[in-house]
DNA sequence: ACCTGTCAAGTCTGG
DNA sequence: CCAGACTTGACAGGT
């Protein structure tokens, strides 16, 4: 079985390379000039691709091939009242310079639409605006040659508004009304306060997509569901997929805030989810989800080569 | 150079 | 019923 490693957006052992550079609306508005407000925005995005490139490259150097993109690569751009403008056409070659990145080292790019993008919302303005940030991630992938294939969108199933049932229905009645190329990109994710794995493992097979583990999340919300009863079937909702399934891994920053993450993953959590997972003896792939971001990957990769249960492949991954 | 409050967005809670 | 928490990195404005 192999397991490969990721970290989300921001690497911690490169300096200034933010790839989520950004202006708050409220001082884009104090901006007094069209065309300054267009400057900023425009050179925030440029350098956002260029330490995305950046990033990239020190990933290959560091042999991680799996790498979550940040939602804020383009600043505003899902904000009703800032222009829109033609953020692939003005930069096309650091997009094209990404794709051959990505291609020539055949690199795992995912996206994650953050917590307001809520697709089963009863409000009918939720779901436009969620919509609308799904066509921009599309919009970023399809630019990053990163096809429905291989690159997919994590999404949670959103809110109980007081029924969770009606709101699971909800949740699949709305996903109908994505654009095809997009819904082949939605997989989605168990969440650490409402839908439980056998909630999303319902709503992946329902809907034929993808699920996306969080262990962290199913820690926090388990509703004494075991791991172990569910998990072939979580990987299995990736069998009519070229993608190995993927696992979203943290742990808790203490006991009082145990829904925070903490700075590196615990070694012997980590062991234990491994034991459960050799019983499918499925490839699979590793979010890294700690505030240490790849520091934490670094950590765990040293943790691994202590240990005897592991063999390593090379700096992201190992065999067990 | 460093610290603190604020920020576009949605939902849930606690008062 | 509404303000604040949740969560996140980054900015702006202060010292």
């Amino acid at each position: 079985m192999i397991v490969r490693l990721g970290y989300v957006a921001l690497p911690l052992d490169i300096d200034d390379c933010s790839p989520s550079r950004t202006i708050t609306y409220t001082n884009y508005t104090k901006i007094p000039n069209e065309d300054i407000r267009q400057d900023k925005i425009l050179s925030l995005t440029k350098a956002n691709l260029e330490n995305t490139i950046r990033i990239l490259k020190h990933n290959i150097t560091k042999d991680i091939s799996i790498y979550r993109i940040t939602s804020k690569l383009v600043p505003l751009v899902t904000h009703d009242n800032v222009t829109r403008w033609n953020y692939i056409g003005k930069f096309k070659h650091y997009y094209d310079q990404i794709a051959n990145i990505i291609e020539s080292n055949n690199l795992r790019i995912s996206s994650h639409p953050d917590i307001f993008n809520v697709l089963n919302s009863p409000n009918e303005n939720v779901i436009y605006s969620s919509l609308d940030t799904l066509i921009y991630q599309n919009i970023i992938l399809d630019a990053f040659r990163v096809t429905p294939v291989n690159g997919k969108l994590v999404m949670h199933i959103g809110g109980s508004y007081g029924n969770k049932n009606k709101s699971i229905k909800r949740f699949i009645t709305n996903f109908a009304r994505i654009p095809d190329r997009i819904k082949s990109r939605i997989i989605v994710e168990n969440d650490d306060k409402i839908y439980n794995i056998k909630d999303t493992l319902y709503v992946a097979k329902s809907l034929g997509i993808p699920m996306v583990l969080d262990v962290h999340h199913h820690w926090c919300n388990n509703d004494g569901l075991r791991l172990s009863d569910f998990l072939f079937d979580i990987f299995s909702t990736w069998n009519n997929e070229v993608l190995s399934p993927k696992i979203h891994v943290s742990s808790p920053k203490s006991d009082k805030e145990f829904r925070s993450h903490a700075d590196y993953i615990n070694f012997e959590s980590f062991n234990n989810f491994i034991k459960i997972a050799k019983t499918t003896d499925m490839d699979f792939d590793v979010m890294i989800e700690a505030k240490k971001k790849n520091l934490a990957l670094y950590k765990l990769m040293e943790d691994i080569k202590k240990s005897t249960n592991y063999t390593i492949k090379n700096g992201a991954s190992f065999i067990v």
